[in-house]
DNA sequence: ATAATGCTTCGACTAATATCGAAATATGAA
DNA sequence: TTCATATTTCGATATTAGTCGAAGCATTAT
């Protein structure tokens, strides 16, 4: 039984408090600093490094030097994909951190998944693109229909330039809070800065969860009825 | 950031390697006594007993006595799933155990994943039955059609009484090595029952592989074109 | 230059835990 | 009963790895 990829290390790496601290910060999509990520996961800046050179030797997170700075990523949206699959499975296994608090509650509604939108709203717009048949399913793949390029268009997203991305155009990621999928892929980045763009909602600060103005909301509702 | 589920915990739990050993075994789909499990981690029994308290009072994997025996398997397909999904981005990474051989071939080629077909051939029976229609993606959803339920009882399953069960009918599992949706379910679990049964194929001793026979594959290529 | 800030390396300490031998418990077989 | 097998518990050991102070390097500010 030694055939397959290595799930322990990956476990491993995760398994450690203060780097799945980092790697949660992170999940908010923010690059965040050396300093930061110590600060998020409550250990010193040496020990910050110690664990920061294992995630980044392992591909986990990506940096990225600015002068005397180093910031750094998740390495891309796979990872992110697969850390929003494992919050999924450890909620409904029921290990959680905290009560269940005010914070959780805004939690759910909405929130930064990497570099898309995740919580009730991500869902509820994911639903409304799939149900006027601006995305399509087809054979397990996402594609975005005439209507729907259209759609995003009126939004001011011009969905021509992604094409030439390797990068999947739309993408479908497991929420781990409604349990049901949101969209993710370069259309739900650009969904998503389009959003803070418009000054519908913002990111809390340090944290995953994203606030909408309650005219934002209105907006984002009517937009994915 | 103290918000939210703890990946830290189910990581960690995951991050032994005698620990991953065992689930993987697991994932085989067979109970296995806590003796098995102690071989196939490669440790003595009672190291393997401390793990699997571990595991099982995280409620990863379900005992059974039976007798002077006890039997575990993996507590839900969520658990199922999600080890799957964390092969594919260790796979993805190239956290590799062994040097890729013919064992590897073989098992991305078909393979038990906890209760249903995986691999190569369980992406191929999942894209036919989309192609005709036999089922649809809903919302995310995977729905079976009159002409599916009509497709299964010709094949000798009966879809009927797996209405009453909690637990879905189909659902889609990404695959590690394709990385690609195959079916999961109970319909999953029916399928790969009914092709051991009609001899198609059987399972490899000690390992996750299936190995169809050349007639078997024919059949099942008819099947599924 | 000199100082300050951000990050890394080194070394020592500590805490956690995987490990196994020995013994205990439980079930089944003779 | 007596013996054998399966599993768990206890206790001791050893290894690992997270932790931080101190020092060093690199970059920026004054």
């Amino acid at each position: 039984m030694k055939e397959g990829p290595d799930i322990a290390l990956l476990g491993s790496l995760i398994g450690d408090p203060a780097r799945a601290n980092m790697l949660m910060a992170l999940m908010a999509g923010k690059a965040l600093t050396a300093t930061e990520l110590a600060a998020e996961a409550g250990v010193t800046v040496q020990t910050a490094s110690s664990h920061l050179s294992k995630l980044e030797h392992a591909q986990l997170i990506s940096p990225r030097k600015q002068g005397r700075h180093k910031y750094f990523t998740l390495s891309n949206e796979d990872v992110g994909d697969f850390l929003e699959n494992m919050l999924g499975l450890a909620a409904k296994q029921g290990y959680m951190r905290t009560r269940t608090g005010p914070k959780d509650e805004d939690l759910r509604r909405a929130r930064v998944c990497y570099d898309h939108l995740a919580g009730e709203l991500g869902v509820k717009a994911y639903d409304s693109l799939l149900k006027h048949r601006y995305l399509l399913e087809v054979n397990g793949d996402l594609r975005l229909t005439a209507s729907g390029k259209a759609f995003f268009d009126k939004l001011g997203i011009d969905t021509m330039p992604m094409k030439a991305l390797r990068r999947p155009l739309c993408k479908a990621c497991l929420d781990w809070s409604a349990r049901r999928s949101h969209l993710a892929g370069s259309l739900g980045t650009a969904l998503i800065d389009k959003i803070f763009e418009n000054g519908w909602a913002k990111r809390r600060e340090n944290s995953r969860i994203v606030t909408f103005t309650r005219e934002g909301e209105k907006k984002f509702s009517r937009l994915f009825s």
